[in-house]
DNA sequence: TAGTAAATGAGAATCATTCTCAAAGTTTTC
DNA sequence: GAAAACTTTGAGAATGATTCTCATTTACTA
C-alpha cells in the first residue's frame, strides 16, 4: 500500500466519494511513471492495459487528484494542460532557457514563503503556487 | 506618448508586413486602458466603436505584438488565454481565484529580486519572470 | 495609378475539455 | 444478502476558445 493510493482513499472516503476501479488504475498510471503528463498521454499508456476507461473519466479524475494535494496543473503546452506530481516531490519552480529550452529546477520554498506572505494582504489564500522565469542558462550564455 | 506605436510600426516594417486600420485599432485599445486582458473583452471593446473589426483579426494580431515585444501571454484563466502589456508598466504577478475567476494583480518586485537571487546560484539569467498562484480571494472563501 | 503581396471578415473547422444521460457499480440498511 | 439510495461510468454530443479557409479588399511600391 502506497502512500498516495492512502491519501487519494482517504480524500476519496472523507467526500463520501467511491473508490472504483477506474480511479484506481488512473492514479497507478499518475504515478507509474510520470513526473509530468497531460491527459492525452495519461489516456494512451491506461489505453493499453484497461481499454474500459474512459477520457472522460481521466478527465473527472484530475480534478480529485489535485482537490486531494498528489498533483497540480503545472503548466500548458500544445494547448493542452499539464500535469506534474507534489506528492513525494518538493516544490520547486522552473527556470526555463529560450535557446536550448532545458528546464531547472529549483528549490522553491523561500519564494513561496514570501508569495504567501504577499497574498495574504490581499487577504487571498493561496492553494498553489506557479512560479516560474525564462531567460539563458549558463551554457547558452557563453 | 505614443512609444509603443512606433515600436510597433517598426516591427511591421522590418518584417514586410502592413500597417493596417485593424491593427491601428487593435493596438490602440490594447494599450487604452487594459493593464490585463483576454481577446473577448478586448473585441467587446473595439466592437463598440469599430463594429468592421473581426476577432479573426485580433486573434491574429496578438502573436505579432507579442513578437515586437509589446505584451506577453501571461495568463490561462476560465479556458481563455490572456495577455499583458510589457512595455511601460510596472512588473506584477496573478493571484487568481479559483471559484469566481477574478484575478488579482500584486506588486512582485520582492519576489522577482528573490528569485532573480536563486536564479544566480544556477548560473541562469533571468529575462522574464512569471509568477503567480491559485486559491480563493476574498470573497469566495465566504 | 496599376500591380502585387498581404490582410481582412465571415463563418467553417478544429480540438481540448465538459456535459448529458441511461446503464452499471458501490455502500447502506434492514 | 438483496433492495434502496446514491455515485460513477462510458459514449457521444455539446461547448467554447482559437485557428483556418477563401473570396474580397487594402496598403505599399514602382
Amino acid at each position: 500500500m502506497q502512500d498516495h493510493v492512502k491519501i487519494f482513499e482517504d480524500y476519496l472516503k472523507k467526500h463520501n466519494l467511491k473508490l472504483t476501479r477506474p480511479r484506481h488504475v488512473i492514479l497507478a498510471a499518475v504515478f507509474a511513471n510520470h513526473s509530468h503528463f497531460d491527459v492525452d498521454a495519461l489516456y494512451d499508456q491506461i489505453h493499453q492495459k484497461y481499454t474500459d476507461v474512459s477520457r472522460a473519466t481521466i478527465y473527472r479524475t484530475m480534478p480529485l487528484l489535485i482537490e486531494a494535494g498528489l498533483i497540480k496543473r503545472s503548466l500548458r503546452s500544445q494547448a493542452r494542460d499539464h500535469y506534474e506530481h507534489i506528492f513525494g516531490h518538493k516544490h520547486h519552480l522552473h527556470l526555463i532557457c529560450n535557446k536550448c529550452g532545458s528546464i531547472i529546477e529549483a528549490e522553491s520554498a523561500a519564494v513561496e514563503t514570501l508569495l504567501q506572505n504577499l497574498a495574504k494582504r490581499y487577504n487571498f489564500t493561496i492553494t498553489e503556487c506557479n512560479i516560474g522565469a525564462r531567460g539563458l542558462c549558463e551554457k547558452c550564455r557563453e
